[in-house]
DNA sequence: CTCCCGATAT
DNA sequence: ATATCAGGAG
């Protein structure tokens, strides 16, 4: 199959009328929240996400509590999310960095969130799209692979498959494309075992059944 | 490219 | 037993 402009037309159709009412998967109570969850959920569940920031924000809601509760402290409470050492030291500097330079406060200017220490691309696209309201496309784990199977957008980096989506996608639906393509990877295109038997975007989809 | 890394699904 | 999980840094 070859999958034309139309074509994707029609895969954007279907994604957003599947999966018009969802939402970020993760919880948060403002920016800050959503920032660390988002370091937290590397190569983790979000499940195992919410446990950890849930008990994490009880006992420091804020980047002066974290910092004040020290590097130690921070890896214990973190552990069971994965990569702990790295996610906690990362963690640790960023709230000091917020203390010290930002009011503590999370800034909303792409490149300035870029810089803080653990925070890439995939993680300042979710903080810009999901805390301050911005056009944006994040591209995780779940959404370069649909949009690889899809041919929605193809690339090798997951800068490449950002870039293809945002000429693929109109702007005012790239925060809610976002969605749609990490539930739908998360719900059917998955990773291991794709349920292409029940996907509603099989007629439109050149991997039907081929993983 | 490799390393970081525990929990979970298959 | 092993692949994968809302990645990022060196």
């Amino acid at each position: 199959m070859r999958v034309t402009k139309k074509i994707k037309a029609e895969q954007i159709a279907i994604l957003g009328q599947v999966y018009k009412d969802t939402k970020p998967a993760l919880k948060f109570r403002n920016p800050f929240e959503l920032l660390v969850a988002v370091i937290l959920s590397a190569q983790c569940t979000d499940v195992r996400v919410n446990i950890t920031t849930e008990r994490l924000f009880a006992k420091a809601p804020c980047p002066q509590d974290i910092v004040d509760m020290g590097l130690p402290a921070l890896e214990q409470e973190i552990k069971d999310c994965g990569l702990f050492r790295n996610k906690a030291k990362n963690i640790m500097a960023t709230c000091e960095i917020l203390v010290r330079e930002f009011d503590s406060k999370v800034p909303e200017d792409f490149d300035t969130l870029l810089k803080l220490p653990g925070v890439g691309r995939k993680t300042a696209n979710v903080v810009t799209s999901i805390a301050f309201d911005r056009p944006a496309i994040a591209v995780d784990t779940h959404v370069f692979r649909v949009a690889n199977r899809l041919k929605l957008a193809v690339g090798e980096t997951p800068l490449e498959v950002e870039e293809g989506l945002m000429k693929a996608i109109p702007k005012e639906l790239w925060s809610q494309a976002h969605h749609w393509l990490i539930w739908h990877g998360r719900r059917v295109c998955k990773a291991r075992r794709p349920l292409c038997g029940e996907c509603p975007l099989g007629e439109v989809c050149p991997s039907m059944g081929k993983a």
